[in-house]
DNA sequence: CCGTGAATAGAATATTTATTCCATTTTTCG
DNA sequence: CGAAAAATGGAATAAATATTCTATTCACGG
């Protein structure tokens, strides 16, 4: 019997949902299996489908689906409909509808522009979540958090980014030292053992980081790269690539992802050198 | 009779949609203007809402909302609300189920500061859609487009801003300077008639900054702030005051809605000289 | 290999929700 | 002011949708 599950209260809350399942579908049979893991690939369309389709997604007949939703904890598909309903208009109470207006400005209103750049933020760091390997990043910060010194790259409108990281690993107490680009440095004395470089260069690429980063990896001193893919000029071999899509709004780039993924970054570095 | 209108097409586009209830609701009748107004400011509730729900809403009887879907080209409300659905799960196919998973790699890893970052950056940016006056901005665009100089001023954690800020407006062949803050300099042969300063800060306020704003006010120099609030310290009066109330993770604050602000400004400003 | 209990599929039903229709009210215009 | 047209509200109906029920299948232990 179900008697033991029902008895469990229902999730409150979209993450209390997704917990639930990953407790649950070990224990689950064939069917309800099913229903899980189409359920928990698409929460966000529970909000605004039916039961015979989110039952078609999923390869069950409807009333699997339903016995799902009572294992869940709810009294029907409607209950647990109403949950993914309230979070959604919840938390975005009319963003759209304040993105369409400010459009509306027109052409050289700086509101419209302010639209289009938020919305290309917005798109960029989307796209960011969707496609950053976990792998990568894990080995990008093995990397970083076992050098000595981390030394910082990226000049023209990448140089932000580098300047943020520059403040960030000062304030978690990590060695760091921000590039300025100009006066080609001797490299050999530059980078030392146990050195690591992270440069960040997006086409039209400068020639400085690309030198750079050469210089580091004809030295053995481990590269990791936030750049735009694998076409970039950096993405040599030896080097930890970390592709950053950003969504462009006319000529100027959204620095949005790109950010968000230094910020990570350095603060998974701060945290594996037990600095914060 | 509504022959007329039942003639033009259904928008095929949440954007379409908008611009079709600006034109019609001038001359809509009273019940179905209220229709209007209410679906208008709350497009995103469309796709989860039924049409007693919207029709309460707007403080009408369901029927009068049914005459309102009618006139905007469609078959019925549910033709109307397909729209919206599609328009949602298409969008973000399934964004918050990838941002689940990464969070749950758990504490420590990458993945999950990666997603907080992410979600972070992106309320921000929702919030400052929301948040922004126009007015304000327009005038901050004015103040700087008559500037024959622009100071910008933004150091430890809004420096990567102030840099972004220097680079745009460098690109656009707008005059701006990128103060240090190393060696406080003589304001007085600092700042010149017909400049302006653009400064950026946030809690806890760099001395410096507030320094240069209040010796640019002194002098009479035009200046514009991005900070977090009119709590700040450079909300003086005078300055225009532009608020940003970035959403933290930890201690590290996203940059995503400062830089998309500033990008404005800056490409508004471009725009205004005709540098662009 | 059979019996027992869980799991399932599909049909039957109940409920919710959209849609239409028409009597009544309000507006428009001669 | 009065007739015609338009708009409205609410009840009646139709359609879609959720939910339950039951016969059948499947898995497992004796």
């Amino acid at each position: 019997m179900t008697e033991i599950d029902k008895v469990t209260a229902a999730p409150e809350s979209p993450e209390a949902f997704s917990r639930r399942i990953a407790e649950l579908s070990e224990s689950l049979p064939k069917r309800l299996r099913q229903c899980a893991e189409h359920i928990a690939l698409n929460l966000d369309r529970i909000a605004v489908s039916t039961v015979a389709e989110l039952a078609e997604g999923a390869g069950v007949p409807p009333s699997a689906l339903m016995r799902f939703c009572q294992i869940m904890g709810f009294s029907g598909f409607s209950e647990m409909q109403r949950l993914f309903r309230d979070a959604y208009s919840g938390a975005r109470p009319d963003y759209a509808t304040r993105l369409a207006n400010l459009r509306d400005g027109g052409g050289g209103a700086p509101g419209a522009l302010l639209a289009e750049f938020v919305d290309a933020g917005r798109a960029s760091l989307e796209r960011l979540a969707q496609q950053v390997n976990e792998n990568t990043l894990e080995t990008a910060v093995s990397m970083l958090s076992g050098a000595r010194m981390i030394h910082l790259a990226g000049f023209r409108r990448a140089y932000p980014v580098a300047a943020y990281l520059a403040y960030a690993f000062d304030r978690m107490g990590v060695a760091a030292q921000l590039h300025s680009g100009v006066g080609h440095m001797d490299q050999a004395r530059t980078f030392l053992p146990d050195d690591a470089l992270l440069a960040i260069t997006f086409a039209p690429y400068s020639g400085e980081t690309v030198d750079l980063v050469k210089g580091a990896l004809g030295r053995g001193v481990p590269v990791v790269a936030l750049t735009d893919g694998p076409a970039s000029p950096v993405a040599l071999p030896g080097a930890c690539i970390l592709p950053v899509e950003e969504v462009d709004f006319g000529a100027f780039r959204s620095l949005s992802a790109t950010l968000a993924l230094a910020m990570s970054l350095s603060v998974a570095v701060g945290a594996r050198r037990g600095a914060v």
